[in-house]
DNA sequence: AACATGAGCAACCGCCGACCG
DNA sequence: TCGGTCGGCGGTTGCTCATGT
């Protein structure tokens, strides 16, 4: 017996939206907003599977979004943020307002990685590519850094734990997901430890440690990437300081 | 002008984890 | 503790449009 489908496929429409269906949920979810997508079709006489009103919702009719191309700027951060994160494109659009997951993945198959490639860097791995197709390690160690980021939920928070291990044998053949097949993180030095819960106990209280935007550590302070305020933390994902002389 | 090819992107599929009874 | 439901995510597909021949 397997699982039962999330909604009637028979008497759902698929494919490209209609603007009369755009209407109806736009109309819908200003009425009664975001929530149990499951019985919203039915409710807003969408003819739809509720996981196709979210998905069209989330990517193209939320007011918030921001259309267009994108600039250097999140081309770069985007970059960076790959290189710490891998694919988790929901984290990523997280740094980036207004723009989606589906459309930073877009993004990335279709720009990035061509980018990358003509850098020579490995757009898997972020590493050169050297002549005999290898990949060179460009990853040092570096201490224990916590990245801490506030979900939708103000009592929840993610914390990401960047820990220095011994290196390892390098596997050779690494796996277009980031991760080794035996599940080992991509980079040998870096281990991102995700859990989720309160804020940690050495969760940064003083001035020192006082949390600040991700966007801002990876350089783009100001910038069209990051349209967050600095006074207003609680707005963005953030981490604690970097001490000289770390990187990520 | 007609066809082939490739790029870009919206949407779908299936899996996973959180939540709840 | 267990099973069912639901929301969310990442990978993939397939349609549309632009460009080349």
């Amino acid at each position: 017996m397997g699982r039962s489908p999330c909604c009637e496929k028979e008497h759902t429409n698929k494919g490209a939206w209609t603007k009369e269906e755009d209407q109806r949920l736009i109309a819908y979810i200003r009425a009664n907003g975001e929530g149990c997508w499951r019985s919203l079709p039915k409710s807003a006489g969408l003819l739809r599977c509720g996981k196709s009103c979210r998905l069209r919702w989330m990517n193209y009719l939320r007011p918030d979004l921001k259309r267009g191309n994108f600039t250097g700027d999140e081309d770069e951060l985007i970059i960076r943020l790959h290189a710490l994160l891998g694919n988790k494109w929901s984290l990523i659009a997280g740094q980036l307002p207004g723009r989606t997951d589906n459309e930073i993945k877009n993004y990335w198959n279709t720009h990035i990685k061509r980018k990358l490639l003509s850098r020579g860097m490995d757009p898997h791995t972020h590493r050169p590519i050297t002549a005999d197709g290898a990949n060179a390690p460009s990853y040092r160690p570096a201490p224990p850094q916590h990245i801490a980021v506030p979900t939708r939920a103000p009592a929840t928070m993610f914390t990401l734990t960047m820990k220095t291990q011994p290196a390892p044998v390098e596997s050779s053949d690494e796996g277009s997901s980031g991760a080794t097949s035996t599940g080992e993180p991509r980079c040998p030095d870096l281990n991102l430890d995700l859990s989720v819960g309160p804020p940690a106990a050495d969760t940064p209280t003083s001035h020192s440690q006082r949390p600040v935007c991700l966007c801002h550590h990876l350089g783009f302070r100001g910038g069209e990437a990051c349209s967050c305020r600095q006074a207003d933390s609680s707005a963005c994902r953030y981490f604690r300081p970097l001490e000289e002389g770390q990187y990520i």
